[in-house]
DNA sequence: CAGCATCCGGGGTGATACTG
DNA sequence: CAGTATCACCCCGGATGCTG
């Protein structure tokens, strides 16, 4: 599988234009997307429209400051819709954005390898490896 | 195709088994890769096997310690293969191993994505906020 | 050259309490 | 219900200096 030469070949146009750390799209999408809960909350919302306490609901380790926080990140790039219904008791609805469902593919493309090569990568973690080729590691400390 | 019904029906399962956070593979995976430097390196490594000097040369604003402690979390992991060469001023290669390179794949989806919507998540964001520091409820409707 | 140890600051994150 | 404000902690990550 070539995506590797193809990744590489990406790498490369980053490296001729400078490597702008602020115009790179990857650092400036994993700034936003990478941390621990962005693509959770995206996964969520895959499943169609949700509500802030049913979110709240199904990713039980989230505090709500959190979750507001995210969801409003994720608003502002666009990702993500917010619907708020000015009923008395509040609603709002969050659901994903064309562009939030055109990252759906990526996602998953990540959430499918993180499936399918889990066991090998916590093998590996565990002791030394499962298929790599030679790993003459002393001892790895894992934070 | 719809990779948004895919990955909304993979959240399904993983709330089906327990939502547990440790075994979850997706929060697994970016507990670990969703760092500020991993994937970037993985990037850089996709071009081919490279030393610890011209990784640090190709990603100029990546400290030595942070660049050595990425590095080794991704040999713990399996994705990086660290190879020592004992001469006298030490040579240390690090390449992609068979995970790794797998891992190329769903990497390259996420950064296609990345460079071909940076625009309009760039766009939107500028849109979405009217001034910096607005600690008010947007209370936006549908645009 | 490669990489570790240490110090240190900033920010991401949680807990709690409050508002509408 | 759906947030926001505040406090406080922890850890990421940078800078520097030392080792082999």
């Amino acid at each position: 599988m070539d995506a590797r030469i193809a990744l590489g070949l990406k790498f490369s146009e980053w490296l001729a234009m400078g490597h702008d750390p602020g115009g790179c799209p990857v650092r400036n999408l994993l700034d936003r997307l990478g941390d621990r809960w962005s693509m959770l909350l995206l996964c969520a919302l895959a499943q169609g429209p949700k509500r802030f306490s049913v979110l709240a609901r199904v990713i039980p380790d989230i505090s709500k400051r959190m979750l507001s926080q995210t969801l409003r990140s994720l608003e502002t790039d666009g990702l993500v819709l917010r619907d708020v219904q000015p009923t008395v008791p509040p609603s709002v609805t969050y659901s994903l954005t064309p562009l939030g469902e055109s990252f759906a593919s990526p996602l998953l493309g990540l959430v499918t390898w993180a499936e399918a090569n889990f066991d090998v990568v916590r093998a590996a973690r565990a002791q030394g490896r499962s298929d790599p080729g030679d790993l003459s590691q002393p001892s790895s400390q894992v934070s």
